[in-house]
DNA sequence: AACGATACGTATCATTCGTTACAAGGCCCG
DNA sequence: CGGGCCTTGTAACGAATGATACGTATCGTT
């Protein structure tokens, strides 16, 4: 493990110079951020020249300036995803290993609709909810569990919903039905299957509506997409979660479900009535 | 108060062109480090071109990148000061009713692995890593789609998994196949559908070992299985949440790939490498 | 089907940044 | 008191960044 660059300077603060400990204090003090900022910026902020600057970032062991700021950028990222992550679970039962999972796959759920704004969201639920517009869903080869998901309790609430199962080679035939008004919905979390971007660019190309559920790095076929929600899916696991993926499938079923609540209603009550 | 980045993206992001958009979008997915990155960098996570990155910041309402970058290190100094309102996103997430779908999941998750005992849980992992048995999984209308996420993984892993799909009609051929030493692994919540229950019967009468995830209502399917594990549904939607189901197929996923660490990761390197 | 407007990317420019060489200043030791 | 080492700032260089002009492609409209 790389050592912090606060535990760098910790190290080596007694043996600084003057100049290069008063920029040590002055990063200390407004950790991380004045260390993102120019080099001229930080100089100024501890009333320092640039080049005391760089000798001090060289000092902490970093090649260049560039290298240090990655270093920052790199601890800033892991601290802002997973601060109070570790606590919450009492995990006391269940083996360690299943526990630390659990953490994992609770914080990205939380994590990922504090990425989600009501304005995203509500308007990919509207898109879902009219009925005017037929729903292709798809997914990858471990996505496509949640598309069904997904298509399964959509297709009690609307009509129009079709589920692209087993080859893609057979989807192609429902291209041809595919029109402007219509909707692709995408499962696609690493890693990306070529042949699912190949076929949402080509109902790009017929003017199909495109919604895309992917992982932080974001599918290629966001290049295509209208509507484009990233979902966490960070584990301790050799396998990445897609547990984020399936709780906003189950928010916007629910979502769907209120906005159709008196259309939706009745469609439910026929169907029951023909078992 | 000047208004958040996040917030100047979610009032404009509907009337942004496709390129912009991406941009829009790969920013709030990795909001907001990628902010303050150099343009190049941004446009190439978001596979735009720099120009789209400034007229995507121009639009926002900066005067230049800088201005930009200094907003965001300004909302995020202030976000660094106050630990205890971590919320990457000031703005108002997801709607409410999102809110208290995701916390019910994620209580259910909670909730849920409270009550299973570690004996209980590798008692299954051992069974569903042992690669002299068959495994068929199947489930219901809803949690089908979980027996598939969970037989996807498991297909990479071992030899004799095998997916129950479509109609119930269709199973009773592989009843033949189906003897002591194997495996049926059945996911069943409400409302139990009669066809599982009997297929799950036939079986069990074949000497067949049946593992049953469901309900904290238990399935019928309960009187004939030698493992049961139950999970938590309760949700404030229409419909029952199958979160907690989906988060403990994953770490059995996880579990079952600790078991086989050896022989799995050979197989996976066989799999790949017939691609 | 042709037009117009909009949006996007390539290529280029000007600026700013990080970097380095060098000289001035301060400090300790002889 | 003077010499050598360490430290620091000034100044200049080269690289890389942000910004812009322009041509091309795309979409919607008539």
């Amino acid at each position: 493990m790389e050592p912090s660059v606060a535990e760098r300077i910790a190290d080596r603060i007694d043996q600084m110079p003057a100049g290069e400990r008063r920029a040590a204090q002055t990063l200390i003090a407004n950790y991380p951020l004045i260390g993102l900022r120019t080099v001229a910026e930080f100089a100024q902020q501890a009333e320092v020249s640039s080049p005391t600057i760089l000798r001090f970032v060289a000092r902490l062991g970093f090649q260049n300036y560039p290298d240090f700021q990655a270093a920052l950028q790199a601890e800033l990222a892991a601290q802002l995803q997973s601060p109070l992550s570790r606590t919450v679970m009492p995990t006391k039962v269940a083996p360690a290993e299943a526990a630390t999972i659990v953490d994992s796959a609770v914080e990205n759920i939380r994590e990922t609709f504090q990425h989600i704004s009501a304005k995203q969201f509500s308007a990919v639920a509207t898109r879902l909810s009219d009925p005017r517009s037929r729903l292709y869903l798809s997914g990858g080869r471990f996505s496509d569990p949640i598309a069904r998901y997904l298509a399964a309790h959509l297709a009690l609430l609307r009509p129009g919903v079709v589920h692209l199962a087993g080859q893609e080679s057979t989807w192609r035939d429902k291209l041809a039905d595919m029109g402007k008004k219509d909707c692709l919905v995408a499962f696609d979390i690493r890693r990306y299957q070529t042949g699912l971007a190949d076929f949402a660019e080509k109902a790009a190309r017929r003017g199909v509506t495109i919604i895309l559920f992917t992982d932080q790095w974001v599918s290629p076929i966001a290049r295509f997409a209208r509507h484009v929600i990233s979902a966490r899916t960070a584990s301790p696991s050799a396998w990445d979660s897609s547990a984020a993926l399936f709780v906003l499938a189950e928010t916007l079923i629910d979502a769907v479900t209120r906005e159709r609540a008196d259309q939706g209603a009745k469609r439910m009550q026929d169907i029951e009535s023909l078992r």
